[in-house]
DNA sequence: AATGAATGAGGGTTCATTCAT
DNA sequence: GATGAATGAACCCTCATTCAT
């Protein structure tokens, strides 16, 4: 199995920060090679092609990303409990790699759209874990019994990805992680849920 | 001024319509040309360089976006009811023209970083709107005092985005617009919101 | 209509003299473009893509050729004469051209089987010359009314081509066209044809 | 002597197969070693580089070739017999294995200039056996006396060889070896040669 | 103002060959 | 002898932009 020998994630790695140094239109598979410290040709050994490489970056991280949260979030009973991990680890992931952050976040979207379809589905992944929670909240009450789980999918992961692309843009100028409290708050009570009506 | 010369529309509205049938990086300049009625060369009388052709297009179709949000809202007290109108009137402005939601949810994404980030300028205007009705919210006392308005700006941008993304994604196979209520109630209330805690 | 403006045929002339100094396999459509004195790209306005220069080139040439071949034997009644014609002038046309006899013999024919079977296809107007002198010389009864055209083509075409190649393989060192009432005698006479059995 | 071990044999069967197969320009290494069931390295350790295969593949087919049609000559007496015999057993050595046709008819051909010229100097041998026999027939008066036997020897290969490439150019839907009597009748006769001039 | 023919830089990929094991 | 992973040079084509008309 290619995944397991050395050069398949020397690359992979290699490939995270040329895009993240270069950006995406500017990493050329010959910058990756030399980053990987191998051949140009070496890396056809291992990848169908260059969007191969992508791909498989996203897999490979994104797998990670789901393998931790999963870990996280399973200690915890309590919906809201595992949707705050949920928003911390997330957050804190991609603090601690920024070259991973930039790439997910600005690079990869860049692709063309062929790319970005295979990048959904790796993401259903993480939209599955979203929808366990989701679940779990309506079976134990804490939300509401006729929650559109699609719809609250799609503003969790949005809401996530927004502060997260933003916090990129800012050029990681401030702590990401400190917000998982307030974001944390405004998915479980949006804008107003706590007033009275 | 050449924004109100007529090549100067025909050659946007050429460009949606490129973009939207033939995907980003198939989008030629001499496609739109030849879309638009014009020769090559005449794009160049209009427009600096083809990312001008697209950082206008952002311009002019988000501009209206922006006005015609703002006339909806302008009529309307609350700021529960103006974010009510801004989710509708963002799914309708973009159910209703279905090339234009594909190229901004999808094809002008792959556009280089330095196209995305002066798309966020134009972005501003947007999200300006957003905080002005949070700012409201706040004032009237239907959103929490201490509401971190940036935050909230975020998800509720994340959320609507996301929301027209996967519809875009699902092929426009379902109504957006009906999505409105559940939509706003969740940024209002957010997942639990409405339990009692 | 393209091939009659001057870079169509510049660029094919061009092909010819880079392909006959240089060898088919390395004639880069660089080299080709700055023989021809126009930018690479140019040479994309003008034909498909590399392979569509060869075949254009044969085309080209082959059409001359068999126009010139066909206005001399037009003048001559017998079959004989014709084929003494079609000898001659084949073998004057190329004698004139080394540059062309050795791009037809020897270059081209390490093109893919695709572009040969192409470059089969413009043969086969002048073997139709080669079966239509065969016809005059058999309703003549200068040729057996059971000589088998199929193959009496091929031991044309064959001898000729074959003569050709020799003389270019030999770079063109002996007199070509002074072999053709030998050749000539062959093809009527055979090996002992004119020997009492 | 290398050319006697098993593996040497192998390795040139295999690339008969694979070339015949998939085409001069689809026969990689990798691919010939693989069906010659050997490592990519091992060729090299029979062959100086992949032209030494096929010049060693031509050398060796080649070489038997005349060896069967010099046996097959030695037992006739009179030169258009053997003229005959030389025509009928090419016909069928070819005939009989449809691979090495398709090998040296077309596929071989595509090879640069330098390994054709290594071919040719492969083909004297043959042309060697073409040329005894003319002298053979000259001597026995059954050809003229002052045939050319230079051209000659070009107007039998180019005759044979053209109708075998158009052969297998038609995917061998004929039968090849009924041919001979009709070249054979050609080769000696020409188109006219019987007739009362 | 409008044209459109011409420009030319730039990169993913293949595959014959090597050499450490 | 045999292996096969690794190497890295080499090239066709696209398309944004220009500029003579």
């Amino acid at each position: 199995m290619k995944r397991n020998k050395p050069k398949y994630k020397q690359i992979i790695d290699a490939a995270v920060i040329v895009i993240a140094e270069n950006g995406y239109h500017n990493a050329q598979v010959s910058k990756i090679a030399k980053q990987a410290g191998v051949a140009d040709g070496t890396i056809y050994l291992y990848f169908k092609n260059k969007e191969d490489v992508l791909i498989s970056l996203f897999q490979e991280k994104m797998g990670q990303f789901v393998e931790k949260i999963e870990e996280e979030i399973a200690g915890k009973q309590r919906a809201s409990e595992k949707l705050y991990m949920l928003v911390e680890k997330h957050f804190a992931l991609l603090a601690e790699d920024h070259h991973l952050a930039k790439v997910t976040q600005l690079e990869l979207r860049q692709s063309n759209k062929d790319l970005r379809l295979k990048i959904n589905e790796v993401l259903k992944g993480y939209l599955q874990v979203v929808e366990s929670i989701l679940q779990t909240g309506i079976e134990t009450n804490e939300f509401h019994k006729d929650l559109d789980v699609r719809l609250a999918k799609q503003m969790i992961f949005g809401t996530i990805d927004e502060t997260v692309t933003t916090w990129v843009m800012n050029d990681h100028r401030y702590n990401l992680i400190e917000l998982s409290p307030k974001v944390h708050h405004l998915l479980i009570h949006g804008c107003g849920g706590s007033q009275p009506s």
